[in-house]
DNA sequence: CTGCTGCTTCGACATGTGTCTATCTTGACT
DNA sequence: AGTCAAGATAGACACATGTCGAAGCAGCAG
């Protein structure tokens, strides 16, 4: 597990927050997966969930919080860890899901409004 | 113009970000419908332009820089529109798109990861 | 080895989404 | 009025996405 993981083209760093300057095509391209992620209610929930627990969930403990099936919710936590936000690792029987903050951060960061100058 | 807006659910405060609590359903929701608005290239590239500019933008200004045609262009900012992100008014032939920071900023808020606690 | 449990992967299906062309609306200018 | 230009809307179409049930793959326990 933790193995595909798709290579991230603004690794740490980033560019400049979209308030500031306008993105070109591939740093929007990069952004807009990011944002595609999150784009469904019950991945941004599965993300909240990971995110906040302070430590890493197992999977046995999300799923019964969510009315869909096993693989439904194992479908997104997919598309959550290909996109860079979480990372798993099998331990015996069941699978930990914790979140991967520099991700957050970095997506937080191309959102982020700077102070208007009052001057 | 500037009509059909979707009414916030959290219109100005909001929930706490996803690395301190777990969002409900209904949270979730709204969060992932802003997500959405932004999950697509050009869109996020509109908002960019329209965010950076420090003023209103005509779209006549927008079209230009992008390879799609005129009704596609039409049909992303009226999404962007639709999820609070820009405002529009048409003044004689043109019509001006701006940002609405406020909602940026709380999409930003949401995914902001507070600072590690070094005790 | 056999079975059981937790989770993932596969295949199928309905629904959503981005794009286009064609058409409409609005306003400006003769 | 008539014409033109800028954008928005409508309708159609290909493709992407969320969902499920069935099957597969570890690990553990007899």
């Amino acid at each position: 597990m933790s193995k595909q993981q798709i290579p991230l083209l603004s690794s740490g760093g980033c560019c400049a927050p979209i308030s500031v300057a306008a993105l070109n095509p591939a740093q929007a391209a990069e952004g807009a997966a990011a944002f595609k992620a999150l784009s469904d209610p019950i991945r941004l929930r599965l993300m909240s969930i990971i995110a906040s627990a302070g430590d890493e969930v197992c999977v046995c403990d999300i799923t019964p919080h969510f009315d869909v099936s096993g693989p439904t919710i194992s479908h997104h936590l997919k598309v959550l860890r290909e996109a860079g936000l979480v990372d798993c690792e099998r331990r015996g029987t069941w699978v930990y899901y914790w979140p991967m903050p520099e991700r957050l951060q970095w997506i937080s960061a191309l959102l982020s409004v700077p102070e208007p100058v009052t001057s």
